[in-house]
DNA sequence: TCTTGCATAGAAAGCGCTTGCTGTCACGTT
DNA sequence: AACGTGACAGCAAGCGCTTTCTATGCAAGA
């Protein structure tokens, strides 16, 4: 049989109780009684038992991190962000949680489902990165779902996502889609550039949506007619970003610059160029958004807009523990930062 | 207050027992009496209560990933691939678990805090991933908590490690690393290259041990010399092969190759080389480990060594909910793919 | 008609921990 | 000398579920 409070509290010759304030410090023991009930933990190699912990506490030390892709960098550095500060091991003294990664593949099935098994082992906090999906139905059950679990006392943030209306009391940590997507199809049109592919991501997604706005209130700022023609959606991958690189080759081949959604897909668009005997940016500037790390290895570099995922990841873990006030409103815009580097030129005469 | 199974009997008038059994499935019910019970939990919206039912139960439905970088794609895929066989929420009915990557940074006091931490949570499985540590007194500890939790009904699969000898139980799925080195090696020997440098990952690490193992042995076999003079330690990210490609140029500027940890730091070392005004592969030869996705589509692309990430999580998975066959013996060897790019080419004259 | 047996439902005993409340003892106060 | 007053420690009542064991009802077999 595994080892119990029970056992340990014998073995040092005290009551059950006195081991569990020991164990937890939260309640005054004298320091030889504390010794002698540590000693005994350690000899009987006692571990806690967590649900028993957790259903008479009605409290527990999971927080679940919700990420549409832990393949992609792009969840991945927030993931490791907030896990960073969600103590977890090697955090600070007490606060002992267990931050788990949830991969929910971009499905909102399993994003819910995900939530309730939260909410079913009663998370501490829960953390939902990356773009939402604008599904009204989903919204609301997932807005729904998330009240609920603020009501059961789970903290809830957002990070990397736009607020949900419908769940105000869900802290909000956004990034600046739109003004980033926005400043770099600027700068491609100061550059010269007039006639300018987009590959989107996903429909139905808010990141989506938003990068695309930004391109197009730039466009449109400058006069920029913007042909439907020059924007194809695909998925967030490097595959989908060739795919739509051909496709935009092949409506127009006039093309002089392609923004892509995000970096992964610039690295596809680059390909697809190159495949297409282009030189970048000779030929064809390109884009990419995120700033993931290999982007700025790639030949030539990658022009994008800097994301700081590893501090807004950071910054959401601290408040999602409690350990750092949420901004006033319980919203906060992230901006991104412009990197120019090499794969953006002037056009082609 | 919270729903309870009690409020949910009660509205269905039934008892508790008979809610349990329809929400577990594991006992005849009337169907008449299963609906009536069914849509009282679906009015009152309930949400079964985890520690409760963990701690009643004595199981739980946690299953915990350990990896060391989960900002690191490799990690990344092959932490999805585990998650997606793990079930979770889409996965095949009834077996929902809740598959958790927990972030070790690669350190062995986060690791072991972790393995406490899900054996706590008396989690239904565990897999390890990634190159071990070498250090006797960490990898006894690990192996004595593998053997505990173990003992307390948790599997535990390794995958892309070596095996734990004394932990036997703990199915193995290891990389070939020692052969996919040799062989990388011996591709650049082939083109004509004799002074290779070689980057190597942190000291103390499997992965890093193995596959500098087959590096040696490919140069061994072929009457080469190993100037340990070309042999650098670092970490596993771009920098470290940055700096490490500079620091072998300037022990040796005739070296005609440079043979990475892995494909990330030869992405550093291919960004090293070219500032320093060398061409790749014209004047130095570049071959990393891993054939991550970006591998591809960097200029040139990257000669490496496929792992099949993908697949190998996705059986490590399977295994770990007991739906395969664990291998003859507790443990498999996962062989890597040599993928010949356009980063290794004959030695400059 | 009286068992037998099966299918189903309920009663109740925990699972291992936390915590409010109740002592107990040793001091410092009046 | 009587009496608060802290500082500790223990008792015992749950936390919300699972599961064994025990009814109960009813159809079929003897």
């Amino acid at each position: 049989m595994t080892v119990t409070l029970a056992d340990v509290a014998a073995r040092a010759q005290v009551s059950p109780a006195t081991v569990s304030r020991v164990l937890n410090g939260n309640y005054p023991v004298a320091s030889s009684t504390r010794e002698r009930v540590l000693r005994a933990v350690d000899e009987l190699d006692y571990v806690l038992n967590g649900p028993a912990s957790s259903l008479a506490a009605a409290t527990s030390d999971l927080v679940g991190i919700l990420v549409n892709d832990i393949a992609d960098p792009f969840f991945g550095i927030m993931a490791a962000a907030i896990q960073s500060e969600i103590g977890g091991p090697g955090g600070r003294a007490g606060g002992e949680r267990l931050g788990v990664v949830c991969n929910t593949g971009g499905s909102p099935e399993r994003e819910l489902t995900y939530l309730t098994l939260l909410q079913r082992q009663r998370a501490a906090a829960v953390v939902l990165t990356g773009g939402a999906i604008e599904d009204t139905a989903h919204a609301g059950a997932v807005a729904a779902k998330l009240r609920k679990l603020h009501e059961a006392g789970t903290r809830v943030v957002l990070c990397g996502r736009p607020p949900a209306p419908e769940a105000p009391e869900a802290i909000a940590l956004t990034f600046d889609n739109r003004g980033g997507g926005r400043q770099l199809t600027e700068h491609l049109i100061g550059l010269g550039h007039r006639r300018l592919g987009y590959i989107a991501g996903p429909e139905e997604r808010t990141t989506t949506r938003h990068r695309l706005e930004g391109h197009r209130a730039a466009l449109d700022a400058h006069g920029i007619e913007d042909d439907p023609r020059r924007t194809v959606h695909g998925r967030y991958d490097r595959r989908s970003g060739y795919e739509a690189t051909l496709e935009l080759l092949r409506r127009d081949p006039s093309l002089t610059a392609v923004v892509a959604a995000n970096d992964t897909v610039a690295l596809g668009a680059c390909a697809a160029l190159r495949d297409s005997g282009l030189r970048i940016p000779g030929d064809v500037s390109v884009a990419g958004f995120d700033d993931l790390p290999f982007s700025i290895d790639v030949v030539p570099a990658l022009t994008t807009v800097r994301l700081p995922l590893t501090e807004a990841g950071a910054r959401a873990g601290r408040i999602a523990m409690g350990r750092e006030e949420p901004p006033p409103g319980g919203i906060a815009t992230v901006r991104g930062e412009l990197m120019v580097r090499g794969s953006t030129g002037v056009p082609r005469t």
